[in-house]
DNA sequence: AACCCACAGACCAATTGATC
DNA sequence: GATCAATTGGTCTGTGGGTT
């Protein structure tokens, strides 16, 4: 009598679909994939792929004549973004081990971390590599556009990255689920089609997109047209360093030698600003209060307390669309009110002290969070969207960002010192309503641009939505 | 008021572990 | 050993909240 010995490796059933428990991706497959009529799988559509080398980390440059194509550079608009790309050395191009790694023009390229449903089809004929954690596939054209493809994919891609990925734990598409999904079998033709409504949209995007400027440029357009204050040569001067020495070697802990840094910083930056500029205030002068907010426990019961996110602070106003609740209590609340006027107690330097106005009539009972500051100005002598408009505009970004106090540079923080010691320009009050005006009127003309470039982008995407549900089982 | 830290999202980049 | 797919730790940013 014997015992029957069976030797398996666990890897040769471990990657067996069958074996699979993540609940997610079952679920996806029972209920939400997509199931056509006639179908493709994607590895039935591809002639060939290949995936990206590990490059190393000090392999990468800012410059240089090959570029290192990373999932960060991949716009939504299946286009990439060569404005941060950075580099590979330029022997890596001639060197033979590199060569499975060329990203040639008509690849369409799939990032597999991150973010799952980062799509680029690429249109330029240029050097460049392949970094890891992507794939690029080459298309079988007798099959499908690669336009065409890449926004179906897409499309099935987010909606997988819905279903299973987001906030699952797990941040990698793994290759064997992306050429096992499946898309619609239809003739070119039909594609064509398809793909022509879509390029009609996308080059109205393109069209109307380039005019949008960010709401920063509108600021520091207008003000630097009206007040004459050098917002270019600021930009200029950011770019020059004028010590060799790093700040971090320069403070090693040493705040005061941190701030006279900080301060010297500031004194250069203001004084190529402000050169020839009249009407140069303390803001402190016409400040009549300052308050900061609270922060109580917030849970997500409605039925509390709405509460601001520091995060409400956009766009020069406050938004009410993202809202906490508490069910704490306190004897004095100072709750928001229509008009009033905050800024942001702490963010990064970047961002730190925006400000923004109550426009429309918030909710009952709003409280703003500690990491806001309530300003009462003597509006005799104020108009508080004017103040507004300068905290944002580089005049504003300049002062706070070397303003600031903390050690960490991710979560800096400004007091009400800081507020009163800002020193601005103020012209009169008539002048600051008709500057404010002047801005309103610009930033309405953005937004209504961007409202137009959203429909339309909307609506490639209600394309290919359409089309998948009609080619559904 | 000033400072400090935990966290989460997003993605990069090094490493691992299996296979060629 | 080289190569490949996938994992894991790290970094950066943004945010919330606690402690001194």
């Amino acid at each position: 009598m014997g015992v029957k010995v069976f030797e398996h490796s666990f890897k040769d059933f471990s990657i067996h679909k069958l074996l699979r428990s993540d609940i997610k991706y079952i679920n996806y497959e029972k209920s939400f994939k997509f199931s056509f009529k006639k179908s493709l799988k994607i590895k039935d559509v591809i002639k060939d792929y290949y995936k990206g080398f590990a490059f190393k980390g000090k392999d990468f440059k800012d410059t240089g004549d090959v570029y290192a194509l990373k999932g960060v550079d991949f716009n939504d608009d299946l286009s990439i973004n060569f404005n941060d790309i950075t580099f590979l050395p330029t022997s890596y191009f001639e060197n033979k081990k590199y060569n499975k790694f060329i990203v040639k023009k008509g690849d369409v390229v799939v990032s597999l971390v991150g973010s799952i449903g980062k799509v680029i089809v690429v249109q330029e004929d240029v050097k460049m590599l392949l970094n890891q954690n992507n794939i690029a596939l080459r298309i079988k054209e007798e099959l499908y556009y690669k336009e065409f493809f890449a926004y179906v994919l897409k499309f099935i891609l987010i909606n997988l990255f819905e279903k299973v990925y987001k906030s699952a734990g797990y941040s990698f598409l793994a290759i064997d689920d992306l050429f096992e999904l499946e898309i619609p079998d239809i003739s070119l033709e039909k594609q064509k089609k398809l793909l022509e409504k879509i390029n009609e949209a996308n080059i109205e995007v393109k069209k109307t997109e380039a005019d949008i400027k960010g709401n920063k440029e509108i600021l520091d357009l207008v003000l630097s047209e009206e007040l004459k204050v050098k917002i270019e040569d600021e930009n200029e001067r950011k770019k020059q360093s004028y010590t060799n020495n790093s700040i971090s070697k320069l403070l090693k802990r040493n705040q005061n030698l941190r701030f006279s840094y900080m301060w010297s910083n500031l004194q250069s930056a203001q004084k190529i600003l402000y050169e020839g500029v009249t009407h140069i205030e303390k803001l402190g002068k016409y400040i009549i209060s300052t308050r900061n907010g609270w922060s109580p426990a917030c849970d997500g019961n409605p039925e509390g307390k709405p509460v601001l996110g520091i995060d409400a602070i956009r766009d020069n106003t406050i938004h009410f669309n993202k809202l906490k609740y508490t069910p704490k209590n306190k004897k004095t609340i100072d709750f928001v009110q229509k008009g009033d006027f905050y800024v942001s107690r702490g963010n990064t330097i970047d961002l730190v002290a925006l400000a923004g106005i109550v426009n429309d009539e918030p909710p009952k009972e709003l409280i703003y969070p500690d990491l806001m500051i309530k300003i009462k100005f003597d509006e005799e002598y104020i108009n508080p969207k004017y103040v507004a408009y300068v905290f944002n505009s580089t005049i504003g970004r300049t002062y706070f960002k070397y303003a600031s106090k903390g050690k960490n540079q991710s979560m800096v923080k400004i007091s009400s010192d800081e507020l009163y010691n800002f020193y601005m320009p103020l012209p009169p009050k008539k002048t600051q309503d008709a500057i404010v005006a002047k801005i309103e009127i610009k930033l309405k003309e953005k937004s209504e641009i961007f409202e137009r470039v959203s429909i339309k982008k909307e609506s490639i995407i209600q394309i290919i939505n359409n089309f998948l549900t009609s080619e559904k089982e």
